[in-house]
RNA sequence: GGGGUUGUAGGGUAGUCUGGUCCAUCCUAUGGCGUUCGGGACGCUGUGACCUGAGUUCAAAUCUCAGCAACCCCA
């Protein structure tokens, strides 16, 4: 017997074995908080990212900063140095000579970027701007790392930046942000929530901020997502003005939101079992793979695998044929371990009757398929497995949000998952209310409805989202 | 932010106090050969480590200092 995985019970233990066991990253790079990615892993990360890739594609251009700062553009916004100053990593050497101006690693990309937006945009015709790239960036993290979810190196930070006429159409901006982030959750089958963000916690800079969150198997919410409307702030810090059609100059109106691979991290966490990861079979580096049972003489089944990777390949599926030389029931874990949507054993038995066993790894159901029907049946089982994945986990996402009126309630619901509450929106209260439940104010949702803040007691519509957060 | 513990092969451990016997040991790690193969095979035979740097010493896994890293506790 192979090792074996914890329960995912033990879910804290299960993440970082799994890591390692499916081969994602390799944390035993001698630098805390950075991480190795595994040729696997990143051909998963790379999957994911296409995805974001597509759906900004649509109407941003990806461009590419450099990864330095001249301190003194990042020093030039007030509040944003405020947020950041802590978590930043310095150059200050070339070779043996001090730098006159240090540099910084790149926390996040506003102060490079924006200097550029300022050259780049004259007229109302260059708007709106649209760009966004994906890169690394560096925060030197003084809580607890955890690999993909608190890094020190954030290997995969897409970062979105645009600017605009106006503040509505930054708005609109936002919006469309929101959009296409839940477009991308959805084609993991991540199940996720957007909240308003309150003002204590917003981005420095921001006018506000919206973030989205996943709840992990554990009950903590896992922050995946977050959108910004910085309104002038930035502008008017780098001087990025463009004429208006009466030739008069104004501010730009930006926005900017990032994701970081935290998406990979929730992908894996959300949807793995006692067995391993569980891929959404559209992000999956392999769909399909097949396993010969090789008998004795059994030189007619490995022909016959050969023929059905062949056909598979041909017809643009990820498919592996694994020939080595373990026993079916070793492929069959490994296989699982990874993910790996689903499984095509071909043997004796399925050669006399011209057929496959097909195996799904969500729900180990067991199918004959006649060899005639390979195709299309693959086709309808891959789909099939996400929406059974999504179904399944959104089902027990939605469980564990809980409407609560008193922060008593709020308490034993942020045990498990996400609490629902009324807030006036004073930040004395929310802060007090994080106090007496231990728990983070996530921020408030869209919708409202009709109720008493638990602190002052003011009738008020708001409703908040409180949880115990990573 | 403060305090503590630890670092020995892919993983788990012994040895460290009291420097020399250390070619240590176990495994679900790993190479080769053979028999196997419809849910984690077996036999034979191999491989592989004392976190990094400096110091003390005839001699360092062991003692000292620094660094790096990991884990735990408290705020």
């Amino acid at each position: 017997m192979a090792k074996a995985l914890p329960k995912k019970a033990d879910f804290s233990e299960w993440y970082s074995e799994i890591l390692s066991m499916a081969g994602i990253v390799d944390v035993r790079y001698p630098i805390k908080g950075l991480s190795v990615w595994h040729p696997f892993g990143l051909t998963l990360r790379n999957r994911v990212y296409s995805i974001l890739r597509s759906l900004l594609d649509v109407d941003h251009q990806e461009a590419l900063f450099p990864l330095l700062i001249p301190e003194t553009e990042f020093m030039k916004e007030a509040e944003h140095i405020k947020g950041f100053e802590e978590e930043v990593y310095w150059v200050t050497k070339g070779g043996d000579t001090p730098l006159e101006v240090p540099l910084a690693l790149r926390p996040t990309s506003e102060t490079a970027i924006y200097p550029m937006f300022k050259l780049w945009i004259r007229s109302h015709t260059d708007l709106p701007l649209r760009v966004y790239q994906i890169v690394n960036t560096f925060r030197y993290e003084t809580k607890h790392t955890r690999p993909l979810v608190r890094v020190r190196e954030i290997t995969s930070f897409k970062e979105a930046h645009t600017a605009h006429a106006t503040w509505e159409d930054a708005e609109k901006q936002v919006h469309e942000a929101v959009r296409i982030y839940s477009d991308f959750y959805d084609r993991l089958a991540i199940p996720h929530i957007f909240t308003k963000r309150p003002d204590w916690d917003k981005f420095p800079g921001a006018d506000y901020s919206i973030a989205v969150d996943t709840l992990m198997p554990d009950g903590k919410t896992l922050q995946i997502g977050t959108i910004h409307h910085l309104g002038t702030n930035f502008a008017k810090t780098f001087d990025v003005q463009y004429e208006d059609v009466n030739g008069e100059q104004q501010y730009v109106h930006q926005t900017c939101y990032g994701i970081s691979e935290r998406c990979v991290a929730a992908v894996i966490a959300i949807h793995g079992d006692d067995r391993g990861l569980i891929l959404p079979p559209e992000v999956a580096p392999t769909q399909v793979v097949i396993v010969p049972i090789l008998f004795g003489k059994g030189k007619g089944v490995y022909e016959a695998a050969k023929r059905v990777h062949k056909t598979l390949s041909n017809k643009g599926f990820r498919v592996v044929l694994d020939d080595s030389d373990e026993r079916p029931g070793a492929k069959y874990y490994k296989w699982e371990r990874k993910g790996v949507p689903l499984r095509i054993e071909v043997g004796p038995r399925d050669l006399k009757s011209n057929s496959v066993t097909l195996v799904r790894r969500d729900t180990f159901e067991k199918t004959s398929i006649p060899m005639s029907e390979l195709v299309p049946t693959i086709n309808q089982k891959l789909k099939d497995i996400h929406t059974n994945l999504y179904e399944k986990v959104k089902k027990s996402f939605d469980e564990r949000i809980v409407e609560c009126t008193t922060l008593n309630e709020v308490k034993t619901a942020v045990k498990k998952g996400i609490a629902k509450i009324n807030w006036c929106g004073a930040e004395k209260c929310g802060l007090r209310m994080e106090e007496i439940t231990g728990a983070d104010v996530l921020g408030e949702l869209t919708q409202t409805k009709k109720g008493k803040c638990p602190i002052c007691e003011k009738q008020t519509d708001k409703v908040v989202l409180m949880a115990r957060a990573y």
